[in-house]
DNA sequence: TATGAAAGACCTAGACT
DNA sequence: AGTCTAGGTCTTTCATA
């Protein structure tokens, strides 16, 4: 990976769904060249995929909450770290250091929608021995972007 | 928004960066028609952009930790929510309901990077009182993705 | 690895239903 | 809102440097 391909990852990440020979324009290079640089990135695991961005609040899906889950036998973790990811409304899904715990993010409509998978599919698991829940209110930042240095 | 909006966005969410043409031809539709509906769901904010998904493993940023951030004047949140939004290694920036705090999620190279943040880019933020950290040893999922019910 | 050429695929505006 | 058409643009392979 050198500065071109940084350079083409940083023009996608602002906006993926652009064709192929603006990317090159932008960086003034063929074409082709920047064709065979994107499919080596997306070969060699660096690019993982391409998203679209939804409004989530247009699909019912406004609310925003965190889960820290706390599971009484730590070898139970793999099956309920599967679990839980197999949630639709669960985004995301981590194993937290030094405390026993998985921590979750969901999106759900409202609070009734965050009870019933709370009580029908989260404290029904029966390694499950607490949880926390954490609501947000707001948002200020929400983004899978990674800071490319082109310097570096 | 009708069915075929949502396959559209099904179809979208799966791989953003495909040709407008083959989203017409899985939908069996043409594509000028398919285009017109992308285009009125990008202006009417259903669709806020489109985005690569990098692995950040390969970006010095292998390390996911999120941080409890108390604050001690509540009135100071719209500025301490935009200072954190400001980080780079910051991803998400959340308020959440009733203690007073703000939940972050951020991506750091290691321990020194994650130590280096805490003093020199939170901790120091005069309405700060304290922070919680946790950091994930492992992710079952990470997704932006929003489950579309074509049936609804 | 890059370019340039060329064939085929795709985009997209506009006429029309 | 959809289809169809058509010109212009984009993609992608390959020969070449």
């Amino acid at each position: 990976m050198d500065k071109i391909d940084l350079q083409i990852l940083q023009i996608l990440q602002k906006k993926a769904r652009i064709p192929n020979v603006e990317v090159a324009r932008t960086i003034g290079m063929a074409p082709s060249a920047v064709l065979e640089r994107i499919k080596k990135l997306e070969a060699s695991g660096v690019i993982q995929g391409y998203e679209v961005r939804l409004n989530a609040d247009m699909f019912h899906r406004a609310m925003v909450a965190f889960i820290e889950i706390t599971v009484s036998d730590p070898v139970d973790f793999p099956e309920i770290g599967d679990a839980l990811a197999a949630i639709d409304q669960v985004q995301e899904v981590h194993y937290l250091a030094g405390q026993d715990c998985l921590m979750i993010k969901l999106r759900v409509k409202d609070n009734r929608e965050l009870e019933s998978l709370l009580l029908t599919r989260i404290n029904n698991i029966q390694a499950v021995s607490s949880t926390r829940t954490r609501i947000a209110l707001s948002t200020f930042k929400e983004s899978a972007k990674i800071a490319i240095d082109i310097t570096s």
